[in-house]
DNA sequence: CGCAGGCCTGATAACGCTACCACCTTTTCG
DNA sequence: CGAAAAGGTGGTAGCGTTATCAGGCCTGCG
């Protein structure tokens, strides 16, 4: 609708994309280029005025800055690093994936890095460090390794946590609410009318794996049962321990008649410790998981158990990384943010209600 | 050690990076920029010394092309489909980090895509195809799919077929030897000690459950030994269906010593059946799998399979892909290449020889 | 022997952005 | 009240590559 205004002439080429440039916006703003690529960049020295101008511009024409333009003019690319230690393979996957496609997206670089079972973690971790990353993301089960985390606040480098059970004060993290989550799953089991619930701790290096016990604990006590140090056992996540586990818990004089297993390789291995005792699962024994990994669908019965958006978390702690680099980078005083994601209970096959205990009162 | 050449002053600013760039090429070869552009970009219309002073120069430079520049100057970037259908989650996240780590390493833009089990594969793939991608990559099971293979071959768009067992006569494509691997760990099996060996076959509409099925058979008539049909029963490839599976295989009257499953999720099945029957694995019944996935390490005895290099296979298939995408785009007459790559027998703790029958003969 | 036509090669102008410096405002202070 | 300091803004020159077009050098033919 702007009758023919004072538009540059762009020289009669042939190559533009189409796509709106800054020149645009510092047209439609009334400003200069180097106004615009200020705002871009959320640089301080701009007039708050011209930079809200400069952001409706950009709204207006849904403007994005061309990414090869901005690295070919010298512009330093983040990176940032990714330490992980074998966690399960599906949970690397997923997470791989979310950090990945955000990463792609932000224009980041993202540099990930195995520390080796054998090797000293703070040493890999500092390695990465120097070979000149931004900040470092930290799944578990690194988010909880103090040598890891105290270099790191050594060296000042920004980091995300992601799915510690107890939030560090000093560190960015993400998570979903471990002990909530594990009080529903039990609750849902006292609905369901079980009295008598086993509990599978997880592996306690793990600060998650208390969240869970104590979530567990917390839904036994609103419904003022004591709870029964025989029927909790200690497991480390994997399924061998989860085999051990479950053979003690089941092995007892009075055992339980539901049995929570604070992930999912040690709920499947419950379930194999039960059919090898000729119990059906779950019309003898209800068993329910933790972290909706790809295993809780691929055993039979599937597993009902708590789903941890994996991806959604990753992608979380890239954007909470990408945020702190600015604002470092901008001189803004670090503001750390914690962000809480929700979690699901999905039922599937694998709990139903006791079946010697029938519930107290049965409705309908 | 040059003196003082005549090189361009580059007018006085700090900012280059260091890294060679194509005016170094230039220089060094003694021809112009531009022609140092054709001869990177495989345009076929320069000299053949020409190409190879370039080439001689480049390497002698160790240069690399700036990927911004050039994007920016207007080289289309390449984008390539990856169309897949739930195979399982390991498989699909072990293919991703491959070709994911292959497209970004030759800066090609990867679009997965996926294709819902309800909706029409062709119409999926035709999508896909409108939404400009210049090649596609078919993972498990979508490399068997006729409707997709028939729409590529008709639109005459590159593609690359992975993991499938017969190899198309007008397709690239990536696998292993399916059916010589499945013959190794029959021979294996055999050379245990065991007589009567059990075989689960996959989804009949995958050409590589056909292929393994074919190994298995030819091993047992290496050795002489008639395949018995009762030894052999019909899969999916999945938990369940190995379920069901093995329950037909051990309630026959003179049950197999040893199981073979077409895969691991159907070898583990075949684990949890013999342990509800209170059979020993592998004291009482072997069983082995094909693929190593995530599962075969999970569970309990771990399992011996065969190992895919899966994450090899993807980045392989990426690069096939590449180099078909450029020869189309500079003339080159379109050459189908076919990888095949290495697979490896693991063992692990699940096999052991026969107890009731053993070896004809023990050696020591 | 001369000229049209093809094949190679080179010069130059973008591509969209940021670094750098210069300029022009405001403030702040003696 | 003036001048220096600080804060905002703009102009210009690249970043390394490719598109485009304008030649230059050979061939082959009349």
């Amino acid at each position: 609708m702007a009758a023919g205004s004072t538009r540059k002439p762009r020289s009669g080429t042939s190559r533009q994309t189409g796509a709106p440039t800054i020149a645009d916006v510092a047209q439609m703003a009334g400003v200069s280029l180097m106004t615009v690529s200020r705002v871009i960049n959320a640089e301080s020295n701009v007039r708050d005025a011209t930079r809200e101008a400069v952001h409706a511009a950009i709204a207006k024409l849904n403007y994005a800055p061309n990414r090869a333009a901005r690295r070919l003019a010298g512009a330093a690319q983040q990176r940032i690093g990714l330490l992980y230690s074998n966690p399960s393979e599906s949970y690397l996957s997923a997470f791989l994936l979310g950090s990945l496609e955000q990463a792609s997206r932000a224009d980041i670089q993202l540099v990930v890095q195995n520390v080796d079972p054998d090797s000293d973690e703070r040493e890999v971790a500092q390695r990465l460090l120097s070979s000149g990353v931004d900040g470092i993301i930290l799944p578990p089960p690194l988010c909880d390794s103090q040598p890891v985390l105290d270099l790191l606040s050594e060296a000042r480098v920004p980091a995300v946590v992601v799915a510690t059970g107890r939030r560090p004060e000093h560190l960015a993290a993400v998570s979903i609410d471990d002990r909530s989550a594990a009080r529903e799953m039990t609750a849902h089991l006292l609905d369901l009318g079980h009295q008598r619930i086993g509990f599978i701790i997880g592996n306690p290096n793990l600060t998650a794996s208390g969240e869970r016990l104590e979530g567990y604990r917390q839904a036994l006590a609103e419904r003022g049962i004591e709870v029964d140090d025989s029927l909790v056992a200690q497991g480390l996540f994997t399924y061998r321990s989860g085999l051990d586990a479950a053979e003690e818990l089941l092995e007892a004089k009075d055992p339980p008649s539901a049995i929570f297993a604070s992930n999912d390789d040690m709920a499947a291995a419950t379930v194999a410790v039960a059919h090898r005792r000729g119990l059906d699962v779950p019309g003898d024994l209800t068993v329910v998981g933790f972290d909706d990994s790809a295993l809780a669908t691929t055993i039979w019965p599937e597993l009902t158990t708590i789903h941890q958006p994996i991806a959604d978390m990753s992608r979380a702690a890239v954007d909470l990384l990408a945020a702190m680099l600015r604002d470092k980078r901008s001189g803004v005083a670090e503001v750390l943010r914690q962000v809480v994601l929700d979690y699901t209970l999905i039922r599937r096959q694998s709990d139903a209600a006791p079946r010697r205990r029938p519930a107290a009162r049965r409705l309908g």
